[in-house]
DNA sequence: CTGAAAGCGCTTACAG
DNA sequence: CTGAAAGCGCTTACAG
């Protein structure tokens, strides 16, 4: 039987393998094995021939063999909200540095903030035995993640906590960002605030939803109900929600927006208005030093959060196994002039 | 033996199998298989003690046994230059949904601009045996990727051509939309026009700068040695860039920025200045319709780039076998102001 | 409708 | 220093 001449798509199975290799060297097939692996105890003349084979055939070796028999895979899964959003590239980037220093690939995936999806994601990654698991979590219940869990797979939970599990997690301090954020615009002068953030299944909205009644509250401020707008992100409909909060008798003076989302479309309505009205965003944007006035935020660390994730959980793979570890990190309040901004009169 | 009981941290060899499964429902091992994968041929009742079993044990199907056993791992690899760079997230996130609809998971990585660990991390998915490979590529030679290819590793190039072998490719029209964005400052009547781009190994800034040669030739403007300056995209070295072209006896009244960090610190830079220079940048900035003058740029579609590499890819392992095609994508001018300032006296 | 045997390509545990 | 045998957990190809 020819080789592989009239395969229309030569794949896998027509691949050299050890065996082929060992046959070409005659050699033994853990010689083979030897020589790839760097092993010990193999004279330099029989390693030469093995090498020759190796080149001639072109043989690489297949760590899905490999990863049967030894029982790791040397990668971990990355579970997250959208590949494409900002806010979370440096934090892919971050675990994929740690997972790189252990030796480990990155599989990764977005949930597009569906629960079902991100379960199907999550386990698809079990199934491809991944040695541990990084979530940045859509869904409010993870107890299905308890199986594997149990059975070995390391999990650690960022940005958002686990649900109805105990996990390692890594979370922003998002309740006291938007209360130092809130308090920001408050010593500048303000009394009617609003809030625009994420919807309210989402726990990181709710919690700076929480931070921003606290630092009303320590103000003795009163919060009217018409104030607070939790919702889709989209575009449109926080566009609707700033120019309504800016409407009435008793308009806002004041955003405070609850993620990057949100903050570039209240930037961007607020810019078309003639009214000066002050801002505070949750998370970074690029080039907000730029705009005029400059935005004022609360920043997260991303990459930070993904390098702390990752540590995490390399010490668990490591053999680390005491109890139940919440990292919490600190925001920081960048001033750059929106926040600064004094209330209209009216 | 007890179970588990004192094994510190039980994996995978710990998990039942679909031999476990298979003799606590007192059926063979094939029938098994069957329930797991939805085969016909099985009694409702015989599927129900195997599916009994399968939640008693908490058995999950071990992907990495059926890949070897199959010959397809339905994973696919991206070899990017930076996860964290909000370029190519868009990217990473088509590719990814490519693969999800084809049922294939991501494994991803960044070369780091490095052709060294592109080697190693492209080199590392074969070994994995994904069933195809979408290289951004950081070096010049890629003939490492022969053998892998001819043994069925389907690839596809994007962003930047394979060197020195032949395979699919997906490119923006680099030379043609910075021929569009410099002949854009011509017809707003300058003369002297900077070009300020990434290291010349990079093909894509020299295929810009091509483009912008040929606008100034067209237009029949000379070009000065000092107007053009390929280098790293570092902040301190666009900078001192910028400010010595602005310098001088005859200084730029425009400039040409090669790409999306460039252009972030050329606007940073020119923001600080009482002088109004002209710039179009190459690739669009997140907030670049905010600034003012809000920033005119030379636009590619990073989201359409993936896309359509990854149909490229599974066209390939869907059995397409003709010769290799080369895509290349229009980009667009979004003028915004900053490229229609017009020349500052002097 | 059901299952025993062989095999995917490696590594492990031994034996020489 | 070297290699034959067994086994990782599935699927394939058969046979009943």
């Amino acid at each position: 039987m020819p080789d592989t001449a009239h395969s229309p798509r030569p794949r896998y199975g027509t691949r050299p393998t050890m065996k082929d290799v060992a046959t070409r060297a005659g050699v033994g097939l853990k010689t083979v094995s030897r020589v790839v692996n760097g092993e010990p105890g193999v004279t330099a003349e029989t390693e030469r021939r093995v090498r020759e084979a190796i080149s001639a055939l072109g043989f690489r070796r297949n760590d899905s063999a490999r990863v049967l028999r030894k029982g790791r895979t040397s990668s971990v899964g990355l579970v997250l909200e959208d590949l494409a959003d900002p806010f979370y590239a440096p934090l892919n980037r971050a675990v994929e540095e740690v997972a790189r220093d252990h030796g480990a690939l990155l599989i990764n995936g977005s949930s597009a903030e569906d629960p079902e999806r991100e379960r199907e994601l999550a386990l698809a990654l079990c199934a491809r035995r991944v040695d541990g698991l990084v979530v940045i979590p859509a869904g409010a219940d993870h107890r299905y993640l308890e199986p594997e869990m149990a059975a070995g797979v390391a999990t650690v939970f960022v940005d958002r906590p686990a649900g109805l599990i105990s996990a390692d997690t890594v979370l922003s301090d998002h309740a006291g960002g938007a209360r130092e954020g809130v308090a920001h615009l408050v010593a500048h002068g303000h009394r009617r605030i609003g809030f625009i953030g994420d919807q309210p299944r989402i726990h990181t909205a709710t919690e700076r939803l929480r931070g921003y009644r606290a630092a009303m509250d320590a103000a003795a401020l009163p919060v009217h109900d018409g104030w607070i707008s939790l919702g889709p992100t989209a575009p449109d409909r926080v566009r609707g929600e700033v120019l309504r909060m800016l409407s009435g008798p008793a308009p806002v003076t004041a955003l405070f927006t609850g993620n990057n989302r949100v903050t570039a479309t209240a930037v961007r309505v607020l810019s078309e208005l003639p009214r000066r009205v002050a801002l505070v965003g949750f998370d970074d944007l690029e080039l907000a030093d730029l705009l005029s006035p400059a935005v004022t935020v609360i920043a997260q660390d991303p990459a930070r959060l993904g390098h702390t994730a990752a540590e995490l959980l390399f010490q668990r793979l490591d053999g680390y196994a005491s109890e139940t570890r919440r990292i919490e990190l600190p925001t920081r309040l960048i001033a750059r002039g929106s926040g600064e901004l004094p209330p209209a009169e009216g």
